[in-house]
DNA sequence: GCACAATGCTACATAATCTGTAGCACGACG
DNA sequence: CGTCGTGCTACAGATTATGTAGCATTGTGC
């Protein structure tokens, strides 16, 4: 259990500077949480879903992250059972969508 | 010291499914990858001068993080010491910009 | 030459985190 | 009721991170 368990940034490392991208950096960069954000990118997945989209990542991981993402407002839970991005979540999905060609590149340029 | 000392890609989990990105989002998510980089985004920094910026991480992980991102091309020493981004590891940075202006407006919505 | 500081990097024990498997409570269908 | 799928949790073992100390090397001044 982390030391607080209070509103957001419970403990987000990079929180402590006071700015919001080491908080957000801090949180992306954790297991699992950028491939969860693009796995949901192009639709709601259940758990057991997610799961499988995640290569079979443990089921606890993904649930600590789930619930980070949830409490930072990425990730909401439908209602009818499944996990989609909220609107604040596509926006970040956006932002990471060059990612996908930059990658292409990267794995051109290694091969190389 | 992992498994294999190999090319690229030793145990990057997501290069499993042969999808580039996979092996990126993997590789960016693990701990203080994107922190180093961002940190590394205007300007060359020692190794103990990242280490100051990261927050006074431990040398273990940062070098480490250093070695893989070495080894994706992004990061390089300089001769005369200190790590820097490389034309590819700036390109990358720079699709991480638009997340400094992601990560002002989350706060603004979070803490609404 | 020799202390001195700074560099990149490593060892090691401890603590935190992830993995893998199993299983829970709940609800919807038949 | 039985069976299936949902979100979610427990727990032991493996992996990874932390924190502190230190190494080898290089450059600088004396």
């Amino acid at each position: 259990m982390p030391k607080q368990t209070a509103s957001r940034s419970r403990s987000v490392r990079g929180s402590r500077t006071g700015r919001p991208i080491m908080a957000l950096l801090d949180l992306l960069g954790r297991r699992w949480s950028l491939r969860i954000l693009w796995e949901l990118r192009d639709g709601a997945l259940t758990s057991r879903g997610l799961r499988t989209a995640c290569d079979e990542a443990s089921p606890t991981v993904l649930q600590a992250r789930l619930g980070e993402l949830r409490e930072a407002g990425f990730v909401e839970l439908g209602d009818g059972g499944g996990y989609s991005l909220t609107a604040l979540g596509r926006e970040l999905c956006a932002t990471f969508m060059p990612l996908h060609r930059f990658a292409e590149r990267w794995r051109d340029k290694s091969d190389a």
